[in-house]
DNA sequence: ACCCTCGCATTTTTT
DNA sequence: ATGCGAGGGT
């Protein structure tokens, strides 16, 4: 259906337009100069950004090539593409439509020369980075416990997210790395990449808008497919991209930024709230449009994450009103323990499953990844089908990074990081002293190790055995190389894998695991057939990182609260409410007020991915670091208002909220004494290890007697004999402990 | 060259 | 508890 540019009337609407809102419509319409529409959680704002492509390509403002779509996924992308091509019957979606990165690594291959690569350049992951920085550190000598190299990669990533480049680190910053050494590393590591012909992920940002900044084709070029720029997640740009932009759009001003500040959840990898802020300084005639009308969620939630939310100072104020109406209110649940918790949520999910809730449609939303472990295994044990979503990736498995070093080293001979990885793997007897005589001489030569190993093994550096084996692994990837050409990509990883011994490595090896690396492996061969080319390939492993595989069954999900971002479910679970869980202790350490600020922004997007119900539990003992530590309710717990939400124990809540009003901020609980331990005892759910006079001495215990040990959790007392005590623990089993340890309290 | 044990830290994570 | 890295022992 062709759309009808400049149709007034209502029967030549186009379709895209249909079912509007005023303010959707107004964020579609509004395409010339800066736009900046300010998107709370669930008001339709993919809907909107894709209408608004619709609409500047309807209105023949610009070719699809004109439009520049970016976001910060490419499942996102994904996403943004299909509903694209689904709206206008086919084949609109802008060819500029990607991350950041993605579109980085197009402008840097295309003008790879004058930033001195190839425009075959590798792009290293996390993981090369990492070891490139120990190779870079431990040549320099610096000691690897004092200064370690996650905090110069760390280091490094933020200079290169704010746009800072070698030689230009601020003297302050640099200081803090081994004694004002930082900023030499990071020359240093900078001259290392483009000697391997290598950029990691901050430099498919820094080096494109460098380009863009100093050469004027570069930015012409950025400019050309540029006509119509359009922002997605705007909140979760850090400076180097903000710059970008507005380099991008400095030409025609059509820039349009889709933001939410309340979901700004990324501070800590670079992103900057302020640049929503910024964006109305930078572009003082910036219409902003607020989208406010939540199609999503019910009243009573929107109400608990509005309340919420309201408690933080720094953000521009948005109210969400419902178009669903009420719903039903929000569940709050006070539990004895992190077991417990994982019983009830397991069986608050089957009884919604028996009210018709697909399990598709349930999440359990989790701060930290260690509390996943609880549900996993409460689902196993009454066999609810769950995912964790988010979990290791297929890409960064050992086994796959392993075989894709084979490939990249096979398409790029230079690059050594690859080289390194497998060159002894398997087992080639060219162990470290073998490895270290040939990384001095290729430093000494200044060239890449396989080029530097074929000079090597003309001469009596090496010991004959090493000779041997180094000589064979060159001719092994030489043939390889050969047949690049005639073999697809698939069928020369195959190859590669069966002739360099992987494969039987572990075949040889019977373990499960072994098993499941092999199926891993050969998975990674069956997907390479999708490529058109191996360099088409490993571009995706180094920038898509994921490879979901769809499976039919349903499942509950299992995933941080990050993780959740941009998604919605029916039910929701939110558990480990609690102080030294949530909000995190080290994002208060780390942050202080803003800290505490993001951690509530994390609630308020957790609250708001439910539609229909939403249950935030809290449980009073929760094992941390393999203790068992008692836990006070989370401070963001005390923000809902109650008017919105059915505490399942009343008791528990009035008791909880009495005390903190007492001492606000009363901080993690760590002593017995502590008024969260007080309430614990006090509210007859929380029949908790409540120590009692007499504990400590065997004479206060009998067989049978519930019993609680701070490192084995609940138990019941099976036999005393003098201090000794043997208890049959809920958890760890059977133990022989002191009695000095355990407490009376409730056992199983 | 490889294996094992000890010590240490341990939020979130895309590209 | 657990996993990872370093260093020492075989």
């Amino acid at each position: 259906m062709p759309f009808s540019p400049g149709a007034s009337s209502e029967s030549f609407e186009p379709a895209y337009l249909r079912g509007l809102n005023d303010a959707q419509r107004e964020a579609v319409e509004t395409i010339d100069g800066p736009v900046l529409v300010l998107a709370g959680a669930g008001v339709g704002k993919t809907r909107v950004l894709t209408s608004r492509i619709a609409h500047v390509l309807a209105t023949g403002r610009a070719r699809e090539h004109e439009i520049l779509a970016v976001t910060f996924t490419n499942k996102a992308a994904r996403e943004m593409r299909e509903r694209l091509e689904r709206m206008s019957g086919g084949a609109v979606a802008p060819p500029w439509l990607g991350t950041f990165h993605s579109l980085g690594v197009r402008i840097l291959r295309r003008y790879a020369e004058r930033v001195g690569l190839t425009s075959s350049f590798t792009i290293l992951d996390a993981d090369d980075q990492l070891r490139l920085i120990k190779q870079i550190l431990k040549d320099a000598n610096i000691d690897e416990k004092r200064w370690p190299a996650r905090m110069l990669a760390a280091l490094i990533e933020r200079w290169k997210n704010r746009a800072i480049e070698p030689g230009k680190t601020p003297a302050s910053e640099a200081a803090g790395f081994a004694n004002g050494r930082g900023g030499d590393f990071y020359k240093i590591y900078q001259d290392r990449l483009r000697t391997l012909n290598a950029v990691d992920f901050g430099d498919l940002l820094l080096e494109p808008f460098r380009l863009m900044r100093d050469d004027s084709d570069a930015l012409a070029f950025c400019q050309r497919f540029a006509k119509y720029a359009l922002v997605d997640e705007y909140q979760d740009t850090n400076a180097v991209q903000y710059l970008w932009l507005r380099l991008i759009a400095q030409k025609t001003r059509n820039l349009c930024c889709v933001g939410d500040d309340d979901q700004s959840i990324y501070s800590w990898r670079g992103a900057d709230v302020e640049n929503i802020l910024r964006f109305e300084k930078d572009f003082p005639d910036a219409k902003i449009i607020r989208l406010e009308r939540n199609y999503r969620s019910g009243a009573h939630i929107l109400a608990l994450a509005a309340t919420l939310i309201a408690n933080n100072k720094s953000r521009l104020g948005k109210t969400l009103y419902a178009d669903r109406g009420e719903g039903a209110k929000g569940r709050l649940i006070g539990l004895r323990d992190s077991v417990e918790e994982a019983h009830t949520v397991a069986e608050r999910i089957e009884r919604a499953q028996r009210r018709g809730t697909h399990l598709d449609e349930v999440a359990v939303l989790v701060r930290a990844s260690f509390q996943m472990r609880a549900f996993e295994e409460r689902f196993l044990e009454i066999g609810l089908p769950y995912r964790i979503v988010g979990g290791p990736r297929f890409y960064e498995r050992a086994e796959i990074r392993d075989a894709v070093a084979y490939l990249r080293l096979v398409a790029q001979p230079s690059d050594d990081l690859a080289f390194e990885r497998i060159v002894n793997s398997p087992r080639r007897g060219l162990g470290d002293a073998s490895l270290k005589t040939l990384r001095e001489f290729a430093r000494a030569r200044g060239a890449a190790m396989v080029p530097s190993a074929r000079a090597l093994i003309e001469s009596e550096e090496l010991r004959p055995a090493a000779r041997t084996a180094l000589r064979a692994f060159l001719a092994d990837l030489a043939r390889w190389r050969g047949q690049v050409e005639t073999l697809s990509q698939d069928q020369l990883a195959q190859t590669i894998l069966e002739e360099s011994g992987y494969l039987a490595m572990w075949t040889a090896e019977k373990t499960e695991e072994a098993k499941g690396k092999l199926e891993n492996l050969a998975e990674l061969v069956r997907s390479m057939q999708e490529f058109p080319s191996l360099q088409a390939f490993l571009e995706h492993v180094s920038l898509v990182m994921d490879a979901e595989r769809a499976d039919g069954a349903e499942r509950v999900s299992i995933m941080t609260l990050h993780a959740a971002k941009g998604l919605e479910f029916d039910e929701v679970f939110l558990p480990g409410w609690e102080e030294g869980v949530f909000p995190h202790p080290r994002a208060l350490e780390e942050a202080g007020r803003a800290g505490l600020e993001e951690e509530r922004r994390l609630a308020y997007v957790g609250i708001t991915r439910a539609r229909s119900g939403v249950t935030i539990t809290y449980a009073a003992n929760r094992q941390l670091r393999g203790l068992w530590q008692p836990s006070a309710p989370s401070r963001f717990i005390d923000e809902l208002p109650a008017a919105h939400l059915e505490a399942e124990d009343t008791h528990q809540a009035t008791v909880q909220r009495a005390w903190r009003t007492g001492t606000p901020g009363a901080g993690f609980a760590s002593s017995y004494e502590t008024p969260g331990w007080k309430r614990a005892r006090a509210a007859p759910e929380f029949a908790a290890p409540a120590p009692r006079a007499g504990a400590g001495s065997s004479a206060a215990f009998a067989a049978g007697d519930p019993v609680f040990h701070l490192k084995f959790g609940p138990g019941s007392v099976v036999a005393i004999e003098g201090d000794k005590v043997t208890v049959e623990f809920d958890k760890a089993g059977r133990k022989l402990v002191m009695a000095h340890f355990l407490q009376a309290g409730s056992g199983g």
